[in-house]
DNA sequence: TTGTAGGCGTTATCAT
DNA sequence: ATGATAACGCCTACAA
């Protein structure tokens, strides 16, 4: 047909490198497969064949005869515009290619939604990959239990049902919490606010915990909380309300605010800005993920630098180890690091 | 426990569902291809049984036979940072998603580089997908030559240096560049300025062609033009730049910039808070894209609207026709339309 | 309308 | 170390 035109010519085969190299098939394969136990002159003459003729091995073929389809799902929410306009998973999907790059699995994207008998599920379950990468995960998200009962699933970030056979990577976000609180409290300030991720992601909550947890030790009452959703227009909104609630008198104002996100900050920033409020003199700020946002604002972010490449490569790492039978720790914690800027 | 024991069983196959429906493997193959040829009472059974017995065609195996991979590429940028960031990129893929999710087709993320000898290029030049979206074009990739050399390809803007043969799906850079720039002075603006898109991209040049366009049609000096490189930062910067021009007496205070993105124009509104200037009244603006952000930042941007969701269902469209061995148009170009708000 | 038979390009299991 | 040979699960003439 046409599309054949198209197309180009079709590769070589193991075949006809075989011919052409003057050996049979199994030996090409060896050599294609590692290379092992082939004598020094055939492995020669195999890889000359290989340069000429250009081989690639067909993926079609290999999965099918070895019952592995070198196939890894990266499965992503149905709010695509969410997220792939946050930054930290940017970075997540760059560490994941990075890993997965130097292994031969490819990377299929899945948009998955809720809905139970989706496309996307029924591609999971039929066998059509060796195993899959789940990056959010609200408690709604009743795809995940299908999902992990027909692949091996790695979890970006605690899932938030957790099940004792849940293999995830993620950050230590309470004590992350924990120490931004900390360094709030070291730099004097006193009536400490937050503006939170949402109650249904676990990151969020976490953060939200050690929070409280540092304020609780240190014997201080917390300030305002707002959920702020995670983006920037969540917590420019979480900002106005905890304004209008200092303005109504019904809190005292702050004077520091553990934003558990970047792109929040960036939000509130704006509000405060047009409020005429100046950071950090009249309000502290720590944001949370230093991505390239807390740079990119005004003042710049004193934030929570989350290792967020390092988790995608080792969420590719962990899933890659299970797959080659290997047994990698089930859950993977990442370190956090404060990052001092002019912010607070 | 064991790899195997955590992917649970393998899918049933064809030759089973033929058992169970008491036909031959044709037969079922028939049904799951169109159920064509079939009489109603084997198509009822084999539907059946089909249920029964859950199962899904593996697509190794139905590949292997057909010689069609049922994969379709997504080649993004190396620069996945500012990819994933773009609010564009992020509607563009839930557009391809939305129709291949129609086809059976998959789709593989492939992140590109412009080394010759990546993975990449390998893997689409070894008859892997059966086809590629690409997404991103500076005048540099030389790997889009290579990719468009082994598999069908649909470009997602009109490609940088266009060959008579490529496929593109996009919007009328120039009459839209126009279009904004005519409203602009429309509203009486007559010193207009620019804030561009990178030189070697088209969507940048066409836009700004538009803009010269119009403006020597008006018979009207153009004024100041910088570069903002598609991104918020950029755009601050080049808002920046503008400022000090005018500040240093080279330049006259602009009434009126047409900024070719929404991103580029977000950074430029902050830039111009912070320097105390009002918008729209000391500087009118108008954006470009009509992404989120344009109603996210204050005031709402006056943009011109680009139908990316459309633009991806466009693109995957294109590239199935294609596949399809039908002729679909060589080049798609979508209508592009003014939105006014307040910021000019 | 239905079934039979051969083949798609690899891997895997045996011999040798 | 190397080479037959049989799967792997499906498609596609072709025959019935």
């Amino acid at each position: 047909m046409s599309a054949d035109a198209v197309a180009g010519r079709s590769p070589a085969t193991l075949e006809q490198v075989a011919a052409r190299a003057g050996v049979s098939r199994s030996t090409v394969s060896r050599v294609v497969n590692g290379g092992n136990r082939v004598s020094p002159e055939a492995l020669e003459s195999v890889q000359r064949a290989i340069a000429e003729l250009r081989y690639v091995p067909n993926r079609a073929a290999r999965s099918l005869a070895s019952r592995q389809t070198q196939a890894i799902a990266l499965v992503v929410p149905e709010d695509t515009t969410r997220f792939f306009g946050d930054p930290f998973f940017a970075a997540i999907v760059t560490g994941i290619n990075r890993r997965l790059s130097r292994s031969d699995h490819m990377l299929n994207l899945i948009i998955a939604s809720d809905d139970p008998g989706d496309k996307a599920s029924t591609f999971l379950a039929g066998g059509n990959v060796d195993g899959a990468l789940v990056v959010s995960h609200h408690t709604s998200d009743t795809y995940i239990d299908r999902i992990s009962a027909s692949v091996p699933v790695v979890f970006g970030g605690r899932p938030a049902r957790e099940r004792v056979d849940d293999y995830f990577v993620d950050v230590d976000n309470v004590a992350a919490g924990r120490v931004a609180t900390e360094y709030l409290l070291s730099r004097g300030h006193r009536r400490i606010g937050t503006i939170t991720g949402p109650p249904d992601m676990p990151a969020g909550v976490d953060r939200l915990t050690g929070f409280r947890d540092a304020l609780a030790e240190a014997g201080i009452a917390p300030g305002p909380v707002a959920d702020g959703d995670f983006t920037a227009v969540g917590g420019a909104a979480a900002m106005r309300r905890i304004l209008a609630r200092v303005e109504a008198g019904e809190e005292p104002w702050p004077d520091a605010l553990f934003v558990a996100s970047d792109l929040m900050a960036r939000g509130a920033l704006e509000v405060l800005a047009r409020a005429g409020r100046r950071v950090p003199h009249d309000l502290a700020i720590i944001g949370f993920d230093d991505s390239p946002v807390a740079t990119s604002v005004s003042p710049p972010l004193t934030t929570i630098r989350q290792p967020s490449l390092e988790q995608g490569e080792a969420m590719a790492d962990v899933l890659l180890a299970r797959l080659a039978g290997r047994t990698p720790p089930r859950v993977t914690i990442l370190p956090a690091e404060l990052v001092v800027r002019d912010s607070a």
